[in-house]
RNA sequence: UCCUCCUUAGCUCAGUUGGUUAGAGCAUCUGACUGUUAAUCAGAGGGUCCAAAGUUCGAGUCUUUGAGGAGGAGCCA
């Protein structure tokens, strides 16, 4: 049985077994063992009396251990059960000296370095258990409203997405690359016999599936060769695409917003503690901030505001409106200009979502000029049927669109944009045979995880991260 | 890629205007104590002050360059 289970059993004075690693052991006679199944540690009474000298010393923190003996309820006041022991036995030595995690706080940057241990810390189990449901509640929410999850290729031969620089892959050897006539490199002979890249979204193909099976997504890695060095960019992440043929903008906006709330309370029903957890590691965090930069909620009350409260929705045009009228732009705050046709900065979505409205806002129908090709145009025919959901403190959680379905139109828009037909053949006979409307929007995991864990960096919430100049483990 | 900041003991951090032998807490080691909750108490050991070059009688402290890290911007999810 592993600690979580033990944790919630009635003692009885039954014999337990009980493996895994040992946080702290206080007074040469309490064993805190955490076995990762849950944020709490069991306490195992060891009567050091009893025992050899030598084998207690070696109850380091770190240690492996294997510990027998009678679930029994505790005398003292931090657990209501405990561990009687009658055997012990260390099944991995952490030498002291050498084992870098110690009872006590560490930064997150140094456990960063130690991102092979870190799992072992109260902070990262709770943000990977906590992972772990958010994916499970990912399929969960859309398997039971009868969304099929299909895996678009993580090779992609297709590069008309734009969604940013891509990582190319080739089994060229690199250190004699084959160039042909013209003396570029010669695709024709590498594996695939055409250029390939790592994906950067699967919406396409998502696409593909939809205008079939009607209600989709897509859940798997994608991969940005951008050099951006932020807290909220990775160059290998995780992208959930969901792909619904016959919705329209508002159906998708409906759907995002549905979505999002349903992980929301998710987290806070099935992983309270580890939610618990976070919210006081968190609270400790602030302690030593600025008034100012603290948060106005705590991480339990901005989970429990997004779920009980509706998105904001505006049009991008409103957008620029009720910032021309806001303080900051009338007291010339912003640095960068608000005016119909320039995209909005982060500054601006970050005073419209944490300042004006103070909730989460969805912002529609942006210019086309600043929207990728696949975007359905309105009727203005100036913008076009965008959405971008914007998070306080995340900014851009899900961005996402209705599709143009129109065959004529989309060819157009491939004219406008440099892509040629002939690398997309494939998606425009989608348009050409059976078209529909249909809508979708990309959410970025580890952009969610942050929010539901309270991490400021999003380097702490993928297990291995991936950044321009690192990729150690 | 750009801007700003940081790098001092195993970890978290002090270190004043450039001035003798660079400090604290935790961790480690030795001992005491033993129903503790990051246990407590006493003592001890532990430093290439990120690297290189420079200014100076003298550099942890000032300058330049480089490396690593963080925050912000751009791009986006």
């Amino acid at each position: 049985m592993n600690v979580k289970r033990l944790l919630n059993t009635e003692a009885k004075e039954q014999e337990v077994v009980v493996k895994g690693w040992i946080r702290t052991f206080r007074s040469n006679r309490f064993l805190a063992i955490s076995d990762g199944s849950t944020v709490h540690t069991i306490q195992a009474v060891i009567d050091f009396e009893k025992h050899d000298d030598s084998l207690l010393k070696r109850l380091n923190t770190g240690a492996a251990v294997e510990v027998k003996g009678k679930l029994v309820e505790s005398q003292g006041k931090g657990q209501k059960v405990e561990v009687l022991v009658s055997d012990f036995t260390i099944l991995g030595d952490a030498d002291a000296d050498e084992y870098p995690l110690q009872p006590k706080r560490h930064s997150l940057e140094f456990l960063r370095e130690k991102a092979h241990l870190r799992f072992r810390t109260n902070t990262f189990g709770s943000v990977f258990r906590l992972r772990h449901a958010m994916t499970f509640a990912v399929h969960k929410f859309f398997n039971d409203r009868d969304y099929f999850n299909i895996h678009t290729p993580i090779i992609t031969g297709s590069d008309a997405e734009g969604a940013g620089e891509m990582f190319h892959v080739t089994n060229h050897d690199l250190n004699a690359i084959p160039k042909n006539d013209k003396g570029e490199v010669d695709y024709e002979n590498d594996f695939f016999g055409k250029e390939t890249n790592l994906t950067v979204s699967g919406q396409l193909e998502a696409e593909l599936a939809a205008t079939a099976l009607s209600k989709v997504y897509t859940f798997g890695p994608t991969f940005r060769a951008e050099n951006s060095n932020t807290s909220r960019h990775l160059a290998e992440f995780w992208m959930i695409e969901p792909e619904v043929a016959f919705n329209d903008i508002n159906d998708n906006m409906d759907l995002a917003e549905e979505f999002l709330q349903y992980l929301c309370r998710y987290a806070l029903e099935n992983n309270r503690d580890d939610v618990e957890f976070l919210n006081q590691r968190e609270i400790q965090e602030n302690k030593s901030k600025p008034q100012q930069e603290r948060p106005e909620l705590n991480l339990i009350e901005r989970l429990e505001f997004v779920v009980n409260n509706t998105f904001e929705r505006i049009t991008y045009t409103e957008a620029i409106e009720v910032l021309q009228r806001s303080k900051p732009y009338k007291k010339k705050k912003f640095k960068y200009p608000v005016e119909w046709g320039k995209d909005l900065q982060s500054e601006h979505e970050r005073f419209l979502v944490e300042k004006h409205y103070n909730k989460p806002v969805i912002i529609t129908s942006y210019p086309a000029s600043f929207k990728a090709f696949y975007m359905r145009s309105n009727e203005d025919e100036k913008t076009v049927a965008a959405m971008d959901v914007l998070f306080p403190g995340i900014g851009e959680i899900v961005g996402g669109s209705q599709r143009e379905e129109r065959l004529e139109v989309l060819q157009q828009k491939c004219l406008d944009f440099n892509i040629p037909e002939e690398h997309i053949w494939w998606y425009l006979e989608t348009r050409k045979f059976g078209t529909c409307v249909h809508s979708g929007f990309g959410l970025g995991f580890e952009r969610l995880m942050m929010f539901v864990s309270g991490m400021g960096n999003i380097r702490d919430v993928i297990p291995f991260p991936r950044t321009p100049g690192n990729a150690e483990f």
